[in-house]
DNA sequence: AATTATGTGAGATTCAATATCAATAAGGAA
DNA sequence: TTCCTTATTGATATTGAATCTCACATAATT
């Protein structure tokens, strides 16, 4: 699915909450930079674009594009969660480089069907996992 | 290997380190008790038992640990770090509730496979993973 | 245009974790 | 044992991400 496909104004009224500029805003910088970003980045690269926004409304919005499935949480150890727009990729996880912060996105079925059989197993019902591995890149090695 | 065994003052010793009263504290506590516990609650618990700690020291001692391989940390997305000793267990990651925040261990040597199958293809030398599944266990579903 | 409830902004607050630095004590040397 | 050097500790301040507060602004309906 393309990224102008989405209409945020119908998702967020969907909703019942209000479409304002704000959240526009925070959802095209999602979309329009590399992923992985955290909250903190996101807000001021608003600011920087001359765009009137509070670092509230930058957290309040992201948790509501998160909530609504629009974008993915991203939690890489480093003490901030990070953000990635999930609407053109199949479901991935990460590899991370310890040394220079790289991160690569991997996929792999396998593990995604083993998970589920662990699940099983306990008698859980899964909503979402968390699977990352760290480790030195090719370069840093 | 039971804890017992294991011998604190030589390991911080062997560093170049100070074998103190403090140290050899945190140590006792997090083999004493539940796993998943966070430096918060070691500072506690400590405190209560009528050891004069700080809370600098806590947090200086848990990073001895892990830096030596005693303690592994755990970061299961509720803001803070959690740890738990290895020295008994064969590797394993978790299993979360969102609802009640029940913790289960879970093992399974596939995934271990798979995941240095996928490290290798990236060019990356693995030194540890995060794997979590998040969802509701039997009772809270 | 008027109404009203939701959304926003600036700043205060929280909470885990780290930094600072003078005082303390571990461990080697004599 | 006593002395010394230096790592360690404790009390407190500080950081940094994230959340909360509440007066004001504004989206959307009438």
């Amino acid at each position: 699915m393309k990224p102008s496909t989405i209409d945020l104004k119908a998702i967020i009224r969907a909703e019942g909450l209000r479409y304002t500029n704000q959240r526009e805003s925070v959802w095209q910088e999602l979309q329009s930079s590399d992923d992985h970003r955290d909250a903190e980045d996101i807000y001021f690269s608003l600011r920087q674009k001359g765009i009137n926004i509070s670092r509230a409304t930058v957290y309040r919005t992201i948790e509501v594009l998160v909530k609504n499935n629009l974008v993915r949480k991203l939690d890489l150890g480093d003490g901030k969660n990070r953000y990635e727009c999930k609407w053109d990729a199949a479901h991935h996880d990460h590899l991370i480089c310890t040394e220079c912060g790289k991160i690569v996105e991997f996929m792999n079925d396998q593990v995604e069907g083993i998970q589920s059989d662990i699940a099983r197993e306990y008698g859980f019902s899964l909503s979402y996992h968390i699977h990352q591995l760290f480790g030195l890149c090719e370069d840093c090695r």
